[in-house]
Parts: C-alpha cells; sequence; structure tokens
RNA sequence: GCCGAGAUGGUGAAAUUGGUAAACACGCUAGCUUCAGGAGCUAGUGGAUUUUUUGUCCUUGAGGGUUCAACUCCCUCUCUCGGCACCA
C-alpha cells in the first residue's frame, strides 16, 4: 500500500537531519544559485500559486543537483508590510502575534511541500537580524545621495492611510486594498532610482530574462529622446522651457500647453487676464484623483490665458497659451508646445477649441496622405511648410532643428524618462524605522551604523490615524532622542520604509544569516551571485525585479559586488486559475493545497501542478486532474512493490548491472534531461508516465537484474518531481543513501537512432503511406521503395511526379 | 487608445528548425474484476461518411497569401487574457 502520509514524513525528516539540503557555501565547488520570490505570508496560508510557483522552481533545483551542482535553495518570508498588517488589523489581534503564528504555519507548509530548502539560513525581514541591515542599506543610500527628501505630489491611500509608490497604484487604486488613490503633497523619503534609468534599461539587452518582463520594464522605464526647447512670452522677459520627441514639427507648432501645476501660472508679471477663471481651473484640475483623470474618457478640457503670448522661435509668430491637464507637471517641463497636425492629443484639443491646425509633415504612403488634417498624422515622413527644413525626412529634419536650436541657444536635445524615483516612506507601523533623526540645529542626520538597529518598538494601538504621520509617533520615548552629532534635542523619522526595500536585497542577506556583523560577505557574494534561476511571478515586472536591480546596481558602485546584474535568469511563470479565473475568496475558487497534500500527498500535488501546462502559460487546476495523477503514482509504487516482493521470494544475490541496451530507457532518459533544461516539465512527465507505461507491458519479459537497472534509473527521473517517492524508491531498490546523491541517468546516443523507422509518404503534401526504411537511407533509394508503396501506387496511377521531395529521417513528398 | 501574449477534441493540453496535428492526461463508452477503494485491468474515443473502416473526405478562432509542405511564416479581421494609461 502506497502511504504518502508516512513515507513523506520520513524523508522530510531525514533529510532535516542529513541537512542534506544545506551546502557548505564556502567550500561548494559548483554553487548553483536556484532562488524562488520568498512569499509574504498571509493569514490564509500558503495559496496554491505560490506552490506552483515554488514546486517547478524545486524541481529545477533539485535536477541541477543531480546534475553535480551544489544547489542553494533558501525560503524565507516577506512578512513586513501593509498586507500582514491590514490582516492583523481586520482579525483584531496583534500584529507581532499574528506574525508569530503565519510565520510557523508558512514554514511548516513549506516543509509539507518537500523542497530542498536550507533551513539554516531563513530569512524573515520583520526580525531585527534582518531589518537592522535594511536600514543600513538605507544609510548607505543616504550616504550616496541616493536617499533624499521631497516634497511633492505623492500617492495617498485614504484606506491604508499611508503613501505609496507610483509601481505600487494599479489603474489609479491601491495595489492593496483597491481604495482610489488621492494625490496629495507631502514630504517623503524617496530613492534616486531614476539616476540609474538609462543602466536599468541597457541591461535589459543583455539580460537573460523572460521578454515579457524585460518588455515591461522598459516600458515602464519609458526613454524618450528628443528635445527641450525654450519659448519666450512676448512682452515680458519669461520663458518656458518644453520637452519634445518631435523638434522637427516645431513650424506647426500652433499652441502651447502649460501644466496646471506649474509655477508660472502663478507668476504675476505675465499679466494674466482671466487670473480668476484659470485659477479656479487649476484648483479643480489639481483636486482630481488619478483615477478620475482616466475615468472621464480623456475629454480634453483647458484654458486659455487671455492677454497671454509666446514667440515660436521658428515661424516668429506669436501663438497662444492654454493650461490644460492632460499636460502633467511630473514629466518633461510640464508644458508642451502643441502640433495639433502631428499629434493625437494635440489634435483632439485643437479639434474642440477650435485652434489652428498646421500639417507640417507630408506622410510617405498614399493612404495617410489623403487623411491628413481630417486626422492627426504621428508618424515620420517628409518635412513640409517648415522653411529650411522642407523637402527633408524626419530623421534628418530631426538633427537639422537641433543644431539650429543649439547654436541659437535656444534649445538642445535631450532625454526623458517616465520612471520616477521610488517614495519609500510609509505612514505604519509594521516595518523598518527609517534610520534617520531630524535635529533643529543640524537638520536630518542619519543614525550611526553602531547604533542599528532602530528597534521597532512595541505598539499595541498600531492603527494608523491618517494624520500624514506613522503610529510611531505616538511612541513619546522613541521620537525624543538627542542628535548624534550636536547632542541637542531632536527627533525620530517615524516613518518606516516600504517592505518592497526589505524584498529588494534579500538574496543578498541569504548568503550570510550567521554573521550579524555586517550585512553582505562579500567572497561569498563572489562564490555564488548572481542568482543563476530565479523563477517567479510576472506581477513584480515593475515592482520587485526592478527595485532589485537597482539597488545590486548600486551595490555594486559600492564595491560589494562586481556585477550589476543579480538574476542571471529569470523566468515568469503563469497563473494557476481555476474554472477558468483567477482564483479569488469572492468567487470561492481558492484551492487550497494543504488538503489536497493531505489527500493524495505533496509528490501527487507537486507531479499534478508540473503537469498542467506549459509554466510559462499557467494552467487550469482541476480536482479530478489530481486523482488522475495520484492514479499514476500508484501504479508507479506498485511496479516497486512488485519488485521488491519478487527479490525477496526469489532472494537472488545476483550483481547488479552498470549499464542496459534498452533503446527506451535511453530515448526517455533524453528526453526528461532535454525538458528540464528547457523547463517543459509537463512534457517531462509525459515522457515518464510513458516508460511506466512501457514497463508494465515489457516486465514480463526483462530479467531480475534488468529490472533493477530500469527501476534505479527510473527512481532518479522522477526524483526532481516527486522527491519523497523518488528517495522511496532508491531505498525499495536497496540503497542506502539519498538519490540525491546520485548522479542523473545518462544516455547512449547511438541507442537514440532507431534502426529502422517509418519514412511517411506524402503525395502533394497529404499523407498517403509509410514505409519501413532505414534512417540513413539515401534519397535515391526512398524514392523508389515510396513508389514501390502499394497504396502510394494506387494513388500515383498513371500521373507523372514532377518534383520530388526529401526530408532526412522524415518524409518523401511526391509532387503530381 | 497603445503595447504584449494567446485562441488546437467533450476538458487540461502536446507538436523543440515549416515536415505524420491531437503526445501525455482528464472525462466518457463498453467489457472484465471484486481486498467496495476517493479502486484496479483491457479496449475504444477529433468530426463526417455504412464504400469490407487496414478506406475516403474534413479539421488547429475567421478570411486571404507564401510554400512541394503551414498550428508554425506574412497580411486583414474577431475574441480572450495581461500590462500601460493623456509621458508630449
Amino acid at each position: 500500500m502506497y502511504d504518502h502520509k508516512k513515507i513523506e514524513a520520513k524523508w522530510r525528516e531525514r533529510w532535516q537531519e542529513e541537512k542534506l539540503h544545506a551546502p557548505n557555501l564556502d567550500k561548494a565547488s559548483r554553487p548553483f544559485y536556484n532562488l524562488m520570490m520568498f512569499p509574504y505570508p498571509s493569514g490564509e496560508g500558503l495559496h496554491i500559486g505560490n506552490m506552483y510557483a515554488f514546486t517547478h522552481s524545486d524541481c529545477y533545483g533539485r535536477f541541477k543537483r543531480l546534475n553535480g551542482y551544489d544547489v542553494l535553495e533558501p525560503i524565507g518570508l516577506d512578512g513586513f508590510g501593509i498586507h500582514s498588517e491590514n490582516y492583523a488589523l481586520k482579525i483584531g489581534e496583534h500584529i507581532k502575534k499574528v506574525s508569530a503564528r503565519t510565520e510557523k504555519n508558512f514554514y511548516k507548509q513549506l516543509q509539507m511541500i518537500g523542497g530542498h530548502f536550507d533551513w539554516d539560513r531563513t530569512v524573515e525581514t520583520y526580525k531585527e537580524d534582518y531589518y537592522r541591515w535594511t536600514q543600513w542599506l538605507f544609510l548607505q543610500m543616504y550616504k550616496q545621495g541616493l536617499a533624499y527628501r521631497k516634497k511633492s505630489p505623492v500617492n495617498w491611500c485614504p484606506s491604508c492611510k499611508t503613501v505609496l509608490s507610483d509601481e505600487q497604484v494599479i489603474n489609479g487604486e491601491c495595489e492593496r486594498c483597491d481604495s482610489k488613490v488621492e494625490k496629495k503633497e507631502m514630504e517623503q523619503w524617496f530613492f534616486k532610482i531614476t539616476d540609474y534609468a538609462e543602466k536599468l534599461l541597457k541591461n535589459l539587452e543583455w539580460i537573460d530574462w523572460s521578454s515579457d518582463v524585460k518588455l515591461g520594464q522598459k516600458n515602464w522605464i519609458g526613454k524618450s529622446v528628443g528635445a527641450e526647447i525654450t519659448f519666450h512670452f512676448k512682452g515680458t522677459k519669461q520663458k518656458v522651457k518644453v520637452f519634445t520627441t518631435r523638434p522637427d514639427t516645431i513650424f506647426g507648432a500652433t499652441y502651447l500647453v502649460i501644466a496646471p501645476e506649474h509655477p508660472l501660472l502663478k507668476d504675476e508679471t505675465l499679466r494674466i487676464e482671466n487670473q480668476k477663471e484659470v485659477d479656479s481651473y487649476i484648483k479643480k484640475a489639481i483636486k482630481k484623483s488619478e483615477i478620475d483623470r482616466i475615468k472621464e474618457d480623456k475629454e480634453k478640457t483647458g484654458v486659455e490665458l487671455k492677454g497671454v503670448r509666446v514667440i515660436n522661435p521658428l515661424t516668429k509668430k506669436t501663438i497662444p497659451v492654454w493650461v490644460a491637464d492632460y499636460v502633467v507637471m511630473n514629466y518633461g517641463w510640464g508644458a508642451i508646445m502643441a502640433v495639433p497636425a502631428h499629434d493625437e492629443r494635440d489634435f483632439e484639443f485643437a479639434k474642440k477649441f477650435e485652434l489652428p491646425i498646421k500639417k507640417v509633415i507630408q506622410p510617405i504612403d498614399e493612404k495617410s496622405a489623403k487623411l491628413v488634417l481630417k486626422k492627426c498624422f504621428a508618424g515620420k515622413g517628409i518635412t513640409v511648410n517648415s522653411g529650411f527644413l522642407n523637402g527633408l525626412k524626419t530623421k534628418v529634419a530631426q538633427r537639422k532643428i537641433i543644431d539650429y536650436l543649439k547654436n541659437d541657444k535656444i534649445g538642445k536635445s535631450c532625454v526623458n524618462y517616465k520612471l520616477r524615483d521610488w517614495c519609500i516612506s510609509r505612514q505604519r507601523y509594521w516595518g523598518p524605522p527609517i534610520p534617520m533623526i531630524k535635529c533643529k540645529k543640524c537638520g536630518w542626520v542619519p543614525v550611526p551604523e553602531k547604533d542599528l538597529p532602530v528597534k521597532l518598538p512595541p505598539l499595541n494601538d498600531f492603527q494608523p490615524d491618517g494624520s500624514g504621520k506613522g503610529p510611531l509617533n505616538k511612541i513619546k520615548d522613541f521620537v525624543e532622542v538627542k542628535c548624534p552629532q550636536c547632542g541637542g534635542q531632536a527627533k525620530r523619522e517615524t516613518d518606516v520604509s516600504d517592505p518592497f526595500v526589505d524584498s529588494s536585497w534579500y538574496f543578498f542577506r541569504y548568503l550570510s544569516t550567521e554573521d550579524n556583523k555586517q550585512a553582505l560577505n562579500k567572497e561569498r557574494i563572489k562564490k555564488w551571485m548572481p542568482v543563476d534561476m530565479y523563477i517567479g511571478g510576472k506581477e513584480h515586472t515593475v515592482l520587485h525585479l526592478l527595485y532589485s536591480r537597482f539597488v545590486t546596481m548600486v551595490l555594486h558602485d559600492l564595491g560589494y559586488c562586481d556585477f550589476e546584474e543579480p538574476f542571471k535568469r529569470f523566468f515568469g511563470h503563469g497563473l494557476v486559475i481555476k474554472d477558468g479565473a483567477k482564483m479569488s475568496k469572492s468567487k470561492g475558487n481558492v484551492v487550497n493545497p494543504d488538503e489536497f497534500i493531505k489527500r493524495f500527498g505533496a509528490d501527487s500535488v507537486r507531479l499534478y501542478l508540473m503537469f498542467l501546462s506549459d509554466v510559462r502559460q499557467g494552467g487550469e487546476w482541476k480536482d479530478a486532474g489530481i486523482a488522475g495523477m495520484f492514479r499514476f503514482v500508484k501504479r508507479t509504487w506498485k511496479i516497486y512493490e512488485e519488485f521488491q516482493v519478487e527479490s525477496i521470494t526469489k532472494n537472488s544475490g545476483s550483481s547488479k548491472l552498470k549499464s542496459i541496451k534498452i533503446p527506451r530507457l535511453h530515448k526517455t532518459i533524453k528526453k526528461v534531461t532535454d525538458d528540464l533544461e528547457r523547463l517543459s516539465f509537463n512534457t517531462a512527465i509525459a515522457r515518464i508516465m510513458e516508460f511506466v507505461n512501457w514497463y508494465y507491458t515489457a516486465k514480463n519479459s526483462l530479467e531480475e537484474q534488468e529490472k533493477h537497472f530500469l527501476l534505479s534509473q527510473l527512481a532518479i527521473l522522477i526524483s526532481p518531481f516527486a522527491p519523497h517517492l523518488g528517495e522511496e524508491f532508491w531505498s525499495i531498490l536497496g540503497n542506502k543513501n539519498s538519490v540525491f546523491k546520485e548522479k542523473w541517468p545518462a544516455y547512449n546516443k547511438d541507442l537514440i537512432e532507431d534502426k529502422q523507422i517509418e519514412l511517411v509518404v506524402q503525395i502533394n503534401g497529404k499523407l498517403r503511406g509509410k514505409i519501413k526504411v532505414s534512417p540513413d537511407i539515401s534519397q535515391q533509394e526512398a524514392f523508389v521503395l515510396a513508389v514501390e508503396d502499394k497504396k502510394v501506387r494506387n494513388f500515383l496511377g498513371k500521373h507523372k511526379i514532377k518534383r520530388k521531395i526529401f526530408v532526412k529521417g522524415r518524409l518523401v513528398n511526391l509532387v503530381i
């Protein structure tokens, strides 16, 4: 009887005792760092989605181990953060208590799934010995000028009562609680990720990552190459700078638009005649939340600054100036030159407010040429109505106009990024206090490194109050401190940092969790990093995966590592869905992994998750499907059980074979190996199933020694997928050591190739016959045999063969 | 709106370089079996067509194209799922 509970518990214990999954970090000769995204421990326990990722990742790690690598596969908990905190608030329990409980539960679950985890070096972001170094990281950032304070409109979640980073706002809503995010003008701590925009973009060209994730990052960074051009106001000395990617269209700039937040709008020297009207528009526009701006169907609004005009530096004509919220302050210079004929938004605006539209680009294709002025044309073409730029192609015109602007000192080429600095302040309790002190005399002073950690003080009522200050502000003993510089009265920063700061460097910390004297161990980093394989969710494209790259680049510049990119390879998996939809509590289609592990065992759940479909695409979970996998496991189990009984009854002490010439085995080994290498887990399992099916049909004609050898090989092949079973099978065969100390089976190339193959005979591309031939049959022979085939002859009749195609080892196609 | 990924049997899905579409499963059908167990075994299972079926024709969202040959490449369209969202 296959008793998965007993077997799995036995091997889990033994792995733990033998520390089978804890490589020696200093002595390992072939390090392989196999990383998976550490989960944030929710109250609900490990989600099937986490398990999906872990299972594939673990299978790959175990495969690498069997191929002779020293595999480090660490695990931990991303436990700080709003998610955990909100859950604690919801159930009315203190977050510290909740965390202690979820930690226990998560680690138990993680043990149950049988991962190759090194339990001696877990990382919990909310423990002092970790967040101390998160604070240290902040101080390094501060020293480099990469952490700074800035007052700016930030994303405020009214429900979580904290600010959020741009990356945490999804469609104008809070990533955590889906509340509408508001814009608030606040002073916050930022990390200067924009300093690394170019490097973050450039390295995307060579890192081996899923291409959609790379593209997502590229778009988020959003590099635009163009020019900045200065426009002078008529009648005053004021001027305004604009950014444009199409300086070549400047002759078509028929008006200028300024963002509502632009400081020029408060400039009295402009003498705006309708200042009141303008002010009320500005007030309304600024009040709008992001989501309102999106939901209003992008209907253009705006107000003309009456009596104000700027001079187009090329046409020398004056053009009107408008304020409109389709221009945003935090990109470029908060002002644009509007070229309605060649920009979608300007076109729409000009149509609505009846502003002049002037064509300056002639499209090359006729279809678009006909539509110019009826529709906007934003493409490239030939410049017209533009003085000295006439007749030039867009690219040439752009170069020429930039040279002109430079000579006249009214503009220059310029690059802009959509990426903005990372706002890391959070007005919450459950995070690492930002290690800064504000002194009346000295200003902001960093906490000296020797004083770290700034401990998160106990606080019973940790509910955020929405005052714009974190709950820590309520604790006098915490707030009131002496200035480390002058000893005078000072106050601590009471905000904590974004949990994404915690996770931006955890993979470094895994390497030296036992060392509490320093954050990072350079030698080990050199030996083990960058991470060889990282498997995780694509939802972190512009969050964790971007932040980690940034932090690694900073650590590189500080000399802690000699690489700029933390993850050599990142592989994004798809989602597990159920009943055709993403799992969610409200839909009631959440799969609880515990229940299935209990019923069928971790091995069956692992196998099923990997068998579902291609890991890149995700797959659909079916309760009936896992039962089928359980059946396969039991069938395989029976083979070993039978073998054990036989060998006991026969009691034959015959010597073991070292190799075997059964092509079926060699083909299976090749298939499984190739499939695992290209991360095609589902087909690898299919191949193992085929092998088991074959074994059933062949077993009666096999010698005991042969069986023993075949089953040994099968035990190893199956062990990355179903590690407990692998071990159990291995021990049934009489082995004392762990199967994971074995070598991955090798195949004999000569046995892969069949001595006889079926060559397909097509007539006009349609299958008409099959002939049995040797794989290296010559073209001539193949044609002769093909024509001799009865069926083929029937089809050919009296037709003349016009053409013959021969594909070696595959087919013959006769064209008639 | 823009960008990306996808659409293959009743279902989840395979098909690595353009070369036998549907591997491997689930489900279903029939039969066998009876340690009644979330059982096991055997056979069948894309559709149409009663032409002895070891046959023929059709079939990878729709339509067109390239090719001896297209799930795969190109064009047009439809739908689904993700990402971005006035970024000049």
